[in-house]
RNA sequence: GGGCCUGUAGCUCAGGGGUUAGAGCACCCGACUCAUAAUCGGAGCGUCGUAGGUUCAAAUCCUACCAGGCCUACCA
């Protein structure tokens, strides 16, 4: 039985279609995702949509829609997006499924019966455009709403809190008892300033009378409220492996890693395991934190028309080069700055100039000087023992960045590989050798050059089928691997010197990734 | 108000008590010509935000300050 290992995205709200934002947070999970598959575990990724919130009614009312139409219609648009850019998701969970409906009111349940959820009464600056109370932000010098400029009116209103307050301390002891529980570390300090903050962890209300939202899912202690964003939202990650009655769910569930932006790092970090405390279920194992883009130095924002779709990106770059960039330019958990410029200039060095024209290299030289058929390598020299000590340190360097969350360093390592590979060649200059063809020395030494570099990228293949899966197969198959993937195991056959057969016929083709033109210079306006 | 993060080469950023501070891009010189005018070698480039402090030793730890950003307030 191998090792269960579950991943999860955040559920996305179905206010927006999905942007750069979004597809980091997918690209970074499918990519944990491929390598724990690779490594071996029973691996399950877990993606989807959040549908419930007035927010979409009011959405789906602009548009003259239902609203489960136009949750439809934007959760198609997610799925379909994911499903052209080739996500490994398991599953695509929408909160209006029955299924999830069913979970959400258990765990209710449970919470109410064990005596965390209570009723209360409160008073507050209700405005009725707004059809919402109002926090003191949301007022003007004059204690009018900002949004309508009318005064709000007091007025009670009774909700179920979370009794989320009792679970401060036990919270803050187990991030402090477990480092990396919430990482990068400096988020775990986020996390441990609210719980520590002045007003310290206040109730959270759970709930929305009915004739304020419809569109949510009613309490099953009290159906003339629905529940209210975050009991909803998060239990999705329960929903998403089938609690409670999956016989593997104990197994997966106790593997957890979550995947947010920082953005809902509150949410995550103390509503959650409160929740899933309060539950009687055991808490993640890690929550892995996310930055922001900032395209053209400003942060990502639906009015400043600076999202950038992936499909526009896939369509002017080759989505691989996209992934890569997002990969390899952000120190996960920091934020980075995107822009088209940059990417250009990182894909054509790293991607065309290093990578591509390193496979080219090699297979063409095969081709041209031994006919494409993998030659002996025979005994190896100084030169190929480097490489080989190189190709046993790496991939655990990798296993242990890729486990770290670490994957902007997992890739430079992979990188460490190529760079290697480009100056062996120019140490051994195989097409000098090439031309001794009556030195048995020289030839001999140009079968073990041509070996040692094509084994070489069989290995940097491996490493790198979770970041480029389709780079990846594409130079397997040219070493003629097709299929290798299906079999390899992370990190040994990458550690394996050797694994490339003899006699195997590879093929040219291609580039691999053409050079990139600047995008023009777009006007200021 | 409280909290967090960032400030390192012209640009984008790694690093994070211990030999002369790193990478990529850009620029310069050289080598090579198998390859996508790619590659390899070399050079230059920095008072590691400022001022103090701890230490045998600080870019790294501590304090204060300056500058930018973020959270505190449901955009990944």
């Amino acid at each position: 039985m191998t090792k269960p290992f579950y991943i999860t995205t955040p559920i996305f709200y179905v206010n927006a279609e999905p942007h750069i934002g979004h597809t980091y947070t997918s690209v970074i999970t499918d990519t944990i995702a491929r390598y724990h598959r690779l490594a071996g575990e029973d691996t399950f990724y877990l993606t989807g949509t959040d549908e419930h919130g007035d927010k979409i009614s009011q959405a789906a009312e602009a548009k003259g829609q239902s609203t489960q139409a136009f949750a439809d219609h934007i959760a198609g648009i997610f799925r379909s997006t994911w499903d052209e850019l080739d996500f490994s998701y398991d599953r695509f969970i929408r909160t209006t499924e029955p299924a999830h409906i069913e979970t959400v009111q258990h765990i209710l349940q449970k919470v109410y019966d064990a005596g965390d959820i209570e009723l209360r009464e409160y008073s507050g600056q209700y405005c009725v455009g707004c059809e919402r109370f109002l926090t003191d932000r949301d007022l003007d010098e004059e204690g009018r709403c900002k949004d309508h400029e009318k005064p709000p009116e007091e007025r009670k209103e009774t909700n179920y809190f979370f009794l989320m307050s009792r679970y401060t301390d036990w919270l803050a002891e187990h991030i402090e008892k477990n480092p990396g529980f919430i990482r990068p570390a400096g988020y775990a300090k986020e996390v441990l300033s609210m719980l520590r903050s002045d007003n310290g962890l206040e109730d959270l209300c759970i709930s929305r009378p009915k004739e304020r939202l419809q569109w949510g899912i009613p309490l099953p202690f009290d159906t003339d409220y629905v529940c209210y964003v975050w009991f909803d939202a998060l239990i999705n990650y329960l929903t998403g492996i089938n609690y409670p009655d999956d016989p593997q769910f104990e197994e997966r569930w106790s593997n957890v890693e979550h995947i947010i932006g920082k953005d809902i790092l509150k949410p995550h970090g103390v509503f959650w395991p409160t929740i899933l405390k309060a539950a009687g279920l055991p808490i993640y194992q890690h929550l892995n934190v996310h930055g922001f883009w900032n395209v053209d130095n400003r942060k990502v924002s639906k009015s400043l028309g600076n999202m950038i779709s992936p499909l526009v990106m896939r369509e002017r770059y080759g989505f691989e080069c996209f992934r890569y960039f997002l990969l390899r330019e952000m120190s996960f958990g920091r934020d980075a700055s995107f822009s088209e410029e940059a990417l250009v200039t990182r894909v054509n060095a790293d991607l065309s100039k290093n990578l591509g024209n390193l496979e080219s290299r090699c297979i063409k030289m095969l081709g041209r000087f031994r006919e494409g058929i993998v030659p002996e390598p025979g005994a190896a020299t100084e030169l190929e023992k480097d490489l080989e000590a190189l190709v046993k340190r790496i991939p655990i360097t990798v296993d242990e960045q890729m486990r770290n969350m670490e994957p902007h360093r997992a890739l430079a390592s992979v990188f460490e590989l190529v760079d290697a590979t480009n100056k062996y060649i120019d140490q051994r200059a195989p097409w000098k050798l090439a031309k001794e063809t009556d030195n048995a020395e020289s030839m001999e030494l140009l079968d073990k050059t041509l070996y040692s570099v094509c084994e070489m990228l069989r290995v940097i293949s491996l490493l790198l089928a979770p970041f480029l899966p389709e780079t990846a197969s594409r130079i397997l198959e040219r070493l003629g691997l097709a299929g290798a993937l299906e079999k390899a195991v992370l990190p040994q056959d990458a550690q394996a010197w050797g694994g490339l057969p003899v006699g195997n016929p590879t093929q040219t083709g291609d580039p691999l990734f053409p050079r990139l033109e600047m995008p023009a210079a777009e006007d200021a306006n």
